[in-house]
RNA sequence: GCCCCAAUAGCUCAGACGGCAGAGCGUCUCCAUGGUAAGGAGAAGGUCUACGGUUCGAUUCCGUAUUGGGGCUCCA
């Protein structure tokens, strides 16, 4: 069936006066029922609003579909009431915080004595499908006061505060907390749910709507966890328990949102970290500090070299900075005045007693590096600068050590010891404009030869805490987006979101399953060189201050290396792959032979293995397979007789008769591309028998 | 840092009103020499995370700590 491109454009009907938009919409012909059911309209302000809202005048409406961001929205917000309601019957203590729809579900906050268990997660989850088969309708109604839904809502006093809140004009709630209680007419609304026999209310809830006719247009929905959570997302105030539950337009659409969930656990770069060696979280060492095992430690190296070799071309300087340091130098940063909770507690040394324990020398504060920049300063003033040399690019893998709050630490990707590759460029301000384009254009180029190509950005703006003058802050910031659009990257502003010293660039990259995360990261700096008081020598002799760009590509390289696992689920390109070789003879008189192919691919630098062990070579397909290795050359007395190997790949694609030369010619060829597709025989190009 | 959950062999996990500790995988030994995802037999392997408490007796119950997980907050 060939039909033209197809823009889909919500439907639009007319809804006559007097008539409800569900009635309009049955009568043109829209469906009711399934993911392209109609859930809400837009009015022609682009407000929406129910199926049972009964405009005084003719108008037309827009239909919002199941499926659609609104629609999951509607269905998402209809569900989160459906869970207040069963978490109230089962817990009738329970008081209501608030419930809105979020990326993939919802939540609902409550105040309860005692925490939910997960066993109490399955209860509230079957009265839910118990209210859901109850089509109780949802019904708007408007109180006429603020008197009357203080009133009404006496006994829920996080409800009573938002009224408050609202009428006060304190806050913008919807901002705030992604859910207005007020209507278009800025009074409050509230929905109660009423039984479809007797027409009784069930339950209400202080609600700007909209929602569904009734709860049995919930498609599907399914609870997923409970965690604590403070009230308004302000650690000052007291704890809630929520609970999270995710909704679908229909039962296929769950089940592929739970498939995606099941499908990140198996990528988990811990699990996966533990799976194929490389590296471990000993608890003797302590949280967030990583060990990396060899195969690991191969993987990293791997992507160093790399790393290293294109900053070598693009005119970086290696440089190496020792990890700790007196405080004085972080006190010059700053960084002891603004971030020094983050930082390892000193370790005071040299301090001097007399015989009576006075303090005869005061001693030092020595500290971790939470950063390199203050190193890369002092490498920079390390003797008098000429313009000739800038743009100056200081180059290190440097470790850090920030102390992140226990709760925080998560992995490699959020760790309290990691290696950045971090880099400072000075340069002089006529520089700047085309040092940040071709930075950026460099840090795409590279995280492309990884493997990852779908980019977007943010850009970072002055925070409330910052040093330096708001013009120099705005100078910078448009440097920035300059630098955006003309590498023609998709990138939104986050306002106030900048470090304390410099507005910034963060690249965000997607991955196989579609999440993104955030590696590079790129600042304008002027308050570093000023307060290392940084210069050169102009061409008029007159002395300068360099501007200074902070930039790390991977960010950490614990980080990236978390992230490229996960991206692969484990199965890293052969180029990176901590074993690219394993040769498999099918039995011990084929050994010699795969002894001798392996001494030619090693010869040519490849990593490769002959697994001479005592299982059978079914035995050792399962393995190596398990351990994800991309090639494994099998061989037999045909392969011998012919001087031949057999090749199997990740995905069980076979190619046999190889002539041993033509096999180590390719393999080597495709490593050293660093081709970053997994090899199969549809992909590798080469004959066998 | 806060709330909840968890911790048993190298790994994944079972287990017991409080009374000598279990499986699979892995490891080691032997047999088997097998053409594309688990051949067979045997053995070793444990202070049941740590420290306190209750108890005749604690891996099990209680408390504290450590580590991990899910969130909140945070992320220079």
């Amino acid at each position: 069936m060939s039909q033209p491109a197809q823009f889909t454009a919500a439907p639009r009907v007319l809804v006559p006066a007097g008539t409800t938009a569900g009635h309009a919409l049955r009568d043109a012909g829209l469906p009711g029922k399934g993911p392209q059911a109609v859930v809400v309209v837009r009015d022609p302000d682009g407000r929406l609003r129910d199926l049972s809202w009964a405009p005084a005048d003719e108008v037309e409406v827009e239909a919002v579909t199941a499926d659609s961001d609104d629609g999951r929205a509607v269905i998402r917000h209809s569900t989160a009431h459906v869970l207040a309601q069963a978490v109230q019957q089962l817990y009738p203590e329970a008081r209501l915080g608030i419930g809105p729809p979020i990326k993939d579900g919802f939540y609902y906050d409550f105040a309860v004595p005692r925490p939910f268990h997960p066993d109490d997660l399955e209860k509230v989850e079957q009265r839910m499908r118990q209210i859901v088969k109850d089509a109780q309708r949802f019904s708007r109604r408007r109180f006429d006061s603020v008197e009357q839904a203080r009133e009404e809502l006496a006994s829920e006093p996080f409800k009573l505060e938002l009224i408050d809140l609202k009428s006060a004009d304190e806050v913008d709630t919807a901002e705030v907390m992604e859910v207005d209680i007020n209507d278009a007419a800025g009074e409050l609304t509230i929905y109660d749910n009423l039984d479809p026999r007797s027409g009784e209310r069930v339950w209400a809830d202080l609600c700007r709507g909209p929602h569904l006719p009734t709860t049995r247009h919930i498609p599907a929905f399914k609870l997923t966890r409970s965690a604590a959570a403070y009230w308004r997302g302000d650690e000052h105030n007291p704890q809630l328990q929520r609970i999270y539950g995710t909704a679908w337009e229909s039962p296929e659409a769950l089940e592929r949102h739970l498939h995606l969930l099941a499908e990140a656990e198996r990528r988990d770069h811990r699990r996966l970290g533990a799976e194929l060696d490389l590296f471990s979280f000993p608890e003797e060492i302590g949280s967030g500090l990583a060990l990396w095992l060899p195969k690991g430690g191969i993987v990293r190296r791997a992507m160093e070299d790399y790393s290293r070799g294109r900053h070598e071309e693009a005119g970086y300087e290696f440089v190496y900075s020792p990890h700790i340091t007196k405080g004085v130098l972080f006190e010059r940063s700053r960084h002891l005045q603004w971030y020094a909770e983050t930082m390892y507690p000193p370790m005071h040394l040299d301090e001097e007693r007399d015989s009576d324990g006075n303090i005869r020398k005061p001693g030092q504060d020595y500290y971790l590096k939470p950063m390199n920049c203050p190193m890369h300063n002092l490498i920079f003033a390390a003797r008098g600068r000429s313009y000739r040399e800038l743009p100056l690019r200081l180059f290190e893998f440097g470790t850090v050590y920030r102390y992140e709050k226990s709760g925080v630490v998560h992995g490699l990707t959020r760790a309290r010891g990691f290696t950045q590759d971090d880099a400072h460029i000075y340069c002089t301000p006529e520089q700047l404009q085309d040092e940040l384009a071709d930075l950026l254009a460099f840090v795409l180029g590279l995280l492309s030869d990884y493997g990852l190509t779908e980019f977007t950005a943010e850009l970072s703006t002055r925070p409330d805490k910052f040093v330096g003058e708001i013009e120099q802050w705005e100078a910078a910031e448009a440097a920035l987006e300059q630098a955006l659009r003309r590498a023609g990257l998709r990138y939104r502003i986050a306002e106030g979101e900048g470090a304390f010293y410099a507005p910034k660039i963060d690249v965000h990259a997607t991955d196989a399953i579609g999440r993104a995360w955030q590696l590079s990261t790129l600042q304008v700096d002027l308050q570093m060189p000023n307060l290392f008081e940084l210069e050169y020598t102009a061409p008029d002799g007159s002395r300068q201050r360099p501007y200074m760009i902070h930039r790390a590509l991977f960010g950490s390289i614990e980080r990236f290396f978390g992230i490229l696992t996960e991206h692969y689920a484990g199965a890293f390109p052969a180029w990176l792959a901590p074993v690219q070789v394993v040769g498999i003879p099918v039995a011990a008189d084929h050994v010699e032979h795969l002894m001798a192919v392996a001494e030619l691919l090693r010869g040519n630098r490849i990593r490769v293995e002959v697994d001479a062990g005592d299982d059978r070579m079914q035995k050792k397909i399962r393995n190596h397979t398990t351990q994800k290795v991309p090639f494994l050359l099998i061989a037999g007395g045909a392969d011998v007789a012919t001087g031949a190997v057999s090749f199997r790949f990740r995905d069980g694609s076979q190619i046999n008769g190889v002539p041993v030369h033509d096999a180590v010619m390719a393999v080597t060829a495709w490593i050293q591309r660093r081709e970053n597709a997994s090899p199969s025989a549809q992909t590798f190009e080469i004959t066998g028998t």
